[in-house]
DNA sequence: TATTGGCCAATACACTGTATCGACGATAGA
DNA sequence: TCTATCGTCGATACAGTGTATTGGCCAATA
């Protein structure tokens, strides 16, 4: 074909600079406005106008993709300097913070020891939560800090997942008021679940974070004061 | 064609018939034996000599199979008779056989609070934790057996994911130690973890699931006997 | 016996993560 | 300044996913 009808190349737009920090943020937006599922290599690389494969020079697997993510939320959480005050009030702020960070990104709940985390911001994490509770034995820190750990992960699943029940049947009431809501009354009607029936229907009351961690906390204090 | 030369229809295999908790069996089978990523309605459908198809007529969405399979462990979980004995021993019991499902049931681990459960059995098992309680007010009810449960959660999660990383870790151990470890004390040795350093270096030190649950439940002793 | 209706599977579609490979651009060498 | 090389990027490809649609078979009904 000659040139003068042969079409230029199509004039590549200048590939834009990637890092892995570039993608870890437009993974973490997307993940933010459109929930987990929607995160997928092909448009986070769309995101950063690449082709999908294109990341797989700074990844090697999606996994890989979640677990910077989940890093990247860690290191919002840990306090820049480290935290004054007894350790009581330190692991309480970080538990305060891991929550705040929770419900800023839905998803961190969803991964939040899921995997093991050993990226650097998740290490220093760690690191305060074991240095807030000064020299106590090695075995007892590690036990308190898993502890008090476990709470708060169970409790920010618990209250995301209750969070997006509710704005769900909130979106469409609608269907909420058709099914859910009917199957759970006649569920309660059968007689079986006395002791539910009297908690659902009773005011709405919450599992309240700080309470319960207030109590967790009053459980380890034992160990860590050293109080028979 | 000619009858003579047309073949006979494939002799169709008698559809063996379904049911939900066939489903459901099938792919708690599959589960335990591949992990929650290889449970697709495809393999399961499979497995039941059945076309992918065929299963919405028992299920709307994938979503619902995991919700059955999660109340289908919870069946498990939840004891025959009501648990005798105080509270204490009761709410400890009902932790105890959790964890020992979600040992059996690794992926029950990764669907643990992750969704609203509405269960038979889920309902079952929040009536045996609240019963467990007698007679305290129901907002204290449910806020207790809201941060036990968020501690069970969390430490089952936890356990078995420290769990699939040794297993993996010693799979292919070369991996590990050519990858992990050098990452890991090279890490360290950057000083800026002393404290996780000092718990690494030392003996192995694995939070304790069962002195974990008992603080806890010190925590939150006093709301449930009333004591000041 | 003819017809209808319900169920089941085949097909189809949009999408996923990732392996492979060809072509292009920039760089190094003559 | 021209040429050869090399690394990088994206197009293509593949096997797999959840689910909507469709068409045909079987059995029960008129």
């Amino acid at each position: 074909m000659l040139v003068w009808e042969r079409p230029e190349p199509p004039s590549r737009p200048t590939p834009s600079p990637l890092s892995r920090e570039r993608i870890v943020r437009a993974a973490i937006d997307l993940a933010d406005r459109e929930g987990l599922d929607a995160v997928s290599l092909r448009k986070v690389a769309a995101a950063l106008d690449a082709g999908p494969m294109r990341l797989y020079g700074y990844l090697s697997t999606k996994e890989e993709l979640l677990d910077l993510m989940v890093d990247e939320v860690y290191g919002e959480i840990v306090p820049s300097e480290p935290p004054g005050g007894d350790w009581r009030a330190a692991l309480r702020d970080l538990a305060r913070l891991t929550r705040q960070a929770a419900l800023r990104h839905e998803w961190f709940a969803d991964l939040l020891g899921g995997r093991p985390n050993l990226g650097p911001n998740a290490l220093a994490y760690l690191e305060t939560s074991l240095t807030a509770l000064g020299d106590v034995p090695v075995a007892t820190v590690m036990r308190v800090v898993g502890t008090v750990n476990a709470y708060v992960m169970g409790a920010v699943r618990l209250e995301i997942t209750e969070r997006r029940a509710e704005r769900a049947s909130g979106l469409d009431e609608r269907e909420w008021q058709s099914t859910v809501g009917p199957y759970l009354t006649r569920m309660l009607a059968t007689g079986r679940y006395p002791a539910v029936a009297r908690v659902v229907t009773g005011d709405d009351v919450q599992p309240d974070f700080d309470e319960g961690l207030d109590w967790v906390l009053d459980g380890v204090a034992p160990r860590v004061t050293g109080a028979p």
